[in-house]
DNA sequence: CGCAAAATCATCCATTCGGATGACGCGGAG
DNA sequence: CTCCGCGTCATCCGAATGGATGATTTTGCG
């Protein structure tokens, strides 16, 4: 910025330097004080509004930009202590969410079918959900599963 | 926009015109045609900046701004034309990842819970699910529901 | 009109799910 | 040490769901 200004300064300076000379040529010749004053007029009211518009041109890039897409989405840990949801209880629901019947999700972890459904039957509960589709539903509005 | 040129415009002439008596009027006293034409030079200038300024102010509000959260959704026909589904079909589907039961959804569309059965029997197959949870959570990877 | 697709309803049967309840072991808090 | 929360497993039973199949009606289209 300081280098533009000097350099317009500059260049002030060598337009005044000319129009002396041109003053002293022409003054001296044949035109008269009132068109010179026009000329000079016209000159510096051009040169102006160029230096204005190209030091408020910068200006005009205020450009304000956001986009977003998809949050990697962010378990709501403080409704599901709310609810009180146990870590065992959610894995069930999350296995439930990803389609698997109970038999599935007992081999899946390792434990009998009937444990899950005692889970399954707690999350329901803590869920007020009759259906496990309706768990499911649920469990995603309040942002305990993706 | 005219308004403020021929604004401008009659502002300069009288401007000219204040100069032209000033001209006349100390020139014929003492000073020189140098601090004349500087002083020309200096106030065209500021009103040429302040001119250039006014005209383009405006134009500093482009903001480009640009905010997007989370798509409101859109279905892929092509895919559901591409497995089958129909517009009744999909209904049930829809029914089912809100959680409703068969005979909900049968008295929610006013046909009977066979009909449902069925409808939803076809999704499973089309789907290639075996239970409800599976049918849902393929339907929204496949982007058919929200 | 006449066909094909879609929608409707039904029956039978097996599996799965959900509800209610009881029990046992383990580890941490009081 | 004792109690409580959590996880585990079980049994009984009724409701819901899924599979297979057949039939009738409605509807869109050439």
């Amino acid at each position: 910025m300081m280098k533009t200004v000097i350099g317009y300064g500059l260049l002030g300076g060598a337009l005044i330097a000319l129009l002396k000379v041109i003053e002293y040529r022409y003054l001296l010749v044949e035109h008269s004080l009132d068109i010179y004053g026009g000329i000079v007029a016209a000159i510096f009211s051009a040169v102006g509004i160029w230096l204005g518009l190209k030091l408020t041109r910068p200006r005009e890039t205020v450009v304000v930009k956001e986009v977003r897409v998809a949050g990697p989405f962010a378990r709501d840990d403080a409704r599901l202590a709310e609810l009180g949801i146990t870590a065992r209880e959610l894995e069930i629901l999350e296995a439930m969410a990803a389609g698997f019947s109970n038999r599935e999700i007992a081999e899946r972890l390792f434990v009998s079918e009937n444990t899950v459904k005692t889970h399954a039957a707690r999350v329901f509960g803590k869920l007020s959900a009759r259906r496990r589709t309706q768990a499911v539903q649920r469990a995603k509005e309040a942002r305990l599963i993706p």
